[in-house]
RNA sequence: GGGGUCUUAGCUCAGCUGGGAGAGCAUCUGCCUUACAAGCAGAGGGUCAUAGGUUCGAGCCCUAUAGGCCCCACCA
């Protein structure tokens, strides 16, 4: 027999057992057809990223899920790895070569990757080590990055494949530029912020009609150089005479046309609406529909690039001067205050430029919808439900997806130019010649693809595809995916249709979406507010167990949870009750080993715990089988903390303490079996403290992680018992109630009667005796049919066919025995009212089913009873 | 503008298919009882946002209202 340490310390055994793990390859998981397999990819960290409470959460139920499986006997792989995030990084590459006085242009395209390649050498391994402190059993062996030889070779064949299809083109489109990264951005990269800004009225003269002008309203008049039209509501009888008509442009000396499109809102601002189709989205489609011309007025850093007097200038300074220039010509109406929603780059911020340029889209009308429907038939499930109509609302709206990005860190277009002839060639490997002029001079394209382009095929370009590999044909489909609400449409959208697209099948039934971890006030937690907790130096302080357990306790899925300290103590406190309840076990399994015990050696109370603890395993099963992690927690913890601490445990110190038990060995058998049963089940919320103590307790098995889950039994079933025990409690309960409220200290022993004229429940009392005496800090406990030989002022209590009566010598305060008393009087009154309104209501004994009735009926003979002794009680004393 | 979600004890939140309102923290009262003071035994505290409806029965289902949060969206 081992021995644990006195205290509970958990940055003393945490690391020994992940390296246990790890060298004994607990996580690996391989192709056998032996069991069924059990698939988690886990969402690939960045390789600029330092763990967070995101992740911790995410990864702490991605591993509860795979313990859990693992444990349950299937095959269980967690499937790890991290990705490229290309214009994070790259971003980052650039911050680090500027602080060295490097500019990216003078390295070149070669000279960058190697030093973005450095920068994954050094810091792409961080995150996975910070991994590892919170316990994760992901298969490291298997661990993957977005742009490594297998996963570009996915990307480059779902590339050539879309192209070819279709589903990929290259074309002149409206587009989110961010002046600046200098990069094209998916419009789920946008994010729009309302901001204070203003309404221009300008005046445009109409030609040829001395004095006449058209007013149009906009919120960026320094656009004015790109327009091309103005348009009206064809409905609009304001406007009638003049639709067709030329304007001149002012501050140039360009005319353009007054147009009709249903696009404009007659009620909304002046009903004339300045068309730029190069940097506006709406104004891009009127464009399309009327041919007009596109004219680009920015450079890429959003410079005007228009010859003139603004020519080079800032597009807010040249706001600010065309405004001034307007205005001194006479042609600015009035300026009014207005607030408006503006797209901005999610990464860094700045206004997005809408702008028309060449770029590569996905077409996403045909693959949204095996999608939607794969969500409409149930095969794809979100947890909680919600999330489904969230999915289903942006699949529905969807526009294509522009993945080209004007940065070097990345995959790279496998789009070749023919400089001799133009032709465009996508193949996976560069061709040699131009297949239609035979010249020699291909170019390859200069863009990159979007960073969601490589993660989308995830799933199953970590499982080997395109090649039909052993595991892809196993462990694909996976079956949970776990992330955060806000990455659906990033990330599981494009999952989804890729999946369905590349390989027939949805890549895994079900999303379990988890909220945020906001700081104590509700905020989120964000380095500009200096705000976040950082999770490792919460490990530290408290072990990762105890982390684990703060992020699952009392959230439900999808749902935000606030990170308070407190949380974690108590977390800790628990991982603390556990540890010292099985260094008791351990102390009292030196004095008999209760392996010689069998179930019919057990009592009352041993059964009673058996099959709460047999009942629990069934509950947290279905718990975690429905994803509801921190309930199955919550049960567990209860179960420890109150069923078999407080109750179970000093239940049979009694037993323990005396040299002439003879159940000794069965209550050592009870209290070392129900503990290992107790653990497992905590393994997966808290692996380390459950696997430290799991095998310093038992000899025969040498890992609880590949431990059995517990099933329920049959056998340890024992109704009676729990009946049994719960009446018991209940008698301990009345007595302590009535020593608290008579401040009788647990040093003063009392003697106790209970007194029943039921004899099964009376031989329940005298086969719990013993701890029914040290429970209810009883000198002794006499048991017999009616009152006889009790004193007249022994204070009392009630419970269901039973009352208990306690004489305390020096202590007769009549009243307040008095007041107890109709105090309880009143409470079954209360009681005794409502079930009697229930099964005095026909329609409830004609509508409710019958297992609700009787058991009402139970309760009213039950109150009823327990009424009558209060009410004898009263009257005696009242005498 | 569309959609989602929330409103439960002083605070933060659970509450699974509708069948007597729960936890942690905080507060109060006793206890150093030989696993644990990171503990033990007790106590107080809630018209479950409001108004209707469905039902034998509603914190839970439906409708409306008020307030909060989130997401999406091209009102220039």
């Amino acid at each position: 027999m081992k021995e644990l340490e006195k205290t509970y310390n958990p940055s003393a055994i945490e690391e020994r057992l992940y390296q246990k793990w790890l060298d004994n390859k607990y996580f690996h998981a391989r192709v056998n057809r032996e069991k069924k397999p059990f698939t988690i990819v886990m969402p690939p960290p960045n390789i600029t990223g330092q763990l967070h409470m995101g992740h911790a959460l995410d990864n702490t139920m991605q591993d509860i899920l795979t313990r859990f499986k693992r444990m349950q006997g299937y095959e269980a792989l967690w499937q790890p790895g991290t990705d490229h995030a290309a214009i994070a990084t790259e971003v980052k590459v650039i911050d680090k070569l500027r602080s060295e006085g490097i500019d990216k242009q003078d390295l070149g395209r070669d000279g960058f990757l190697e030093k973005c390649w450095d920068w994954r050498k050094d810091y792409g391994s961080r995150i996975i080590n910070q991994l590892h402190k919170l316990g994760s059993s992901a298969d490291w062996d298997r661990e993957r990055f977005t742009m490594d030889e297998g996963c570009s070779d996915a990307v480059l064949e779902v590339f050539c494949k879309l192209y070819e299809k279709g589903y990929i083109y290259k074309g002149s489109r409206i587009i989110n530029w961010c002046p600046v990264c200098q990069t094209s951005i998916s419009d789920a990269e946008v994010e729009h912020v309302e901001q204070e800004g203003f309404f221009w009225h300008i005046n445009y003269p109409v030609v040829g009609e001395e004095g006449r002008f058209v007013e149009i309203a906009t919120t960026r008049p320094e656009t004015l150089l790109g327009d091309t039209a103005v348009a009206v509501n064809p409905e609009d009888e304001r406007y009638q005479d003049i639709i067709g008509k030329m304007l001149k442009l002012p501050l140039t000396d360009r005319e353009i046309p007054v147009i009709a499109d249903e696009y404009v809102d007659k009620e909304f601002g002046t009903g004339c609406v300045k068309i730029t189709p190069a940097h506006d989205p709406n104004d891009f489609e009127v464009g399309k529909r009327h041919n007009l011309e596109e004219i680009v007025i920015l450079n890429d850093d959003a410079t005007v690039n228009v010859p003139g007097p603004y020519f080079g200038m800032d597009r807010y300074e040249a706001r600010k001067a065309m405004v001034e220039e307007l205005k001194r010509q006479g042609l600015l109406v009035k300026v009014v205050p207005h607030s408006h929603n503006v797209g901005t780059h999610d990464r860094c911020k700045t206004t997005v430029e809408p702008m028309v340029k060449q770029q590569w889209f996905v077409k996403m009308e045909e693959m949204a919808k095996p999608a939607i429907q794969a969500l409409k038939d149930g095969e794809l499930k979100f947890v909680p439900e919600s999330f489904g109509k969230t999915y289903l609302h942006w699949l529905e709206g969807i526009r294509d997806w522009c993945i080209s990005r004007q940065l070097w860190w990345g995959h790279r277009i496998p789009a070749y130019y023919c400089q001799d002839c133009g032709e465009i060639v996508v193949a996976k490997k560069a061709p040699y010649v131009c297949p239609k002029c035979g010249g020699s001079h291909l170019k390859q394209d200069e863009d990159t693809l979007d960073t969601w382009f490589s993660s989308a095929l995830w799933p199953f370009s970590t499982l080997g595809w395109p090649k039909k590999t052993e595991e892809l044909e196993y462990f694909y489909p996976t079956d949970v995916l776990v992330t955060g609400y806000d990455i659906i449409f990033f990330w599981v959208i494009r999952m989804v249709f890729s999946g369905i697209e590349q390989t027939g099948k949805c890549p895994f039934h079900t999303v379990l979406i988890h909220g945020l971890i906001r700081d104590s006030q509700g905020r989120k937690m964000s380095k500009s507010l200096g705000n976040g907790i950082d999770p490792l130096e919460v490990i530290e302080k408290y072990g990762a167990d105890a982390l684990r357990m703060t992020l699952i306790t009392g959230n439900a899925p999808g749902n935000d949870m606030r990170f308070y300290w407190e949380r974690v103590e108590n977390s800790r406190n628990f991982a603390n009750k556990v540890w010292n309840a099985s260094r008791f076990i351990m102390m009292n399994m030196e004095k008999a080993p209760g392996s010689a015990a069998s179930l019919e050696d057990l009592t009352m109370a041993d059964k009673w715990i058996l099959s709460k603890v047999n009942a629990l395993a069934k509950d947290v099963t279905e718990n975690l089988d429905k994803y509801e992690l921190g309930i199955g927690l919550q049960k567990v913890y209860d179960f420890i903390w109150e069923e078999f601490c407080d109750w179970y445990i000093e239940m049979v110190k009694p037993r323990l303490y005396s040299d002439e038990d003879t159940t000794k060995e069965a209550a050592i058998w009870t209290l070392k079996t129900v503990l290992i049963q107790a653990l497992k089940l905590l393994h997966p919320f808290m692996p380390f403290i459950t696997e430290e103590i799991f095998c310093n307790l038992q000899e025969e098995e040498e890992s609880i992680m590949i431990s059995s889950w517990p099933e329920w039994k049959k056998e340890w079933d024992f109704a009676q018992e729990e009946k049994a025990v719960s009446l018991i409690k209940e008698g301990v309960r009345a007595i302590r109630n009535v020593r608290t409220s008579m401040n009788v200290p647990p040093s003063k022993k009392a003697k106790v009667f209970v007194v029943s004229e039921n004899q099964e429940l009376l031989d329940i009392f005298r086969h719990s005796k013993a701890f029914f005496a040290s429970l209810g800090y009883a000198s002794e406990v006499v048991l017999q049919k009616d009152k006889e030989g009790i004193e007249e002022d022994a204070v009392s209590a009630v419970i269901p066919q039973a009352s208990i009566y306690m004489p305390f010598a020096e202590l007769v305060d009549i009243e307040k025995e008095i007041a107890r008393l109709k105090a309880e009087e009143k409470r079954l009154n209360g009681e005794l009212a409502r079930v009697n309104g229930m099964l005095s209501n026909e329609k409830f004994i004609s509508r409710a089913p019958e297992s609700k009735i009787q058991e009402e009926k139970a309760k009213l003979e039950k109150y009823t009873q327990m009424f009558q002794q209060v009410k004898k009680q009263l009257a005696h004393l009242e005498k």
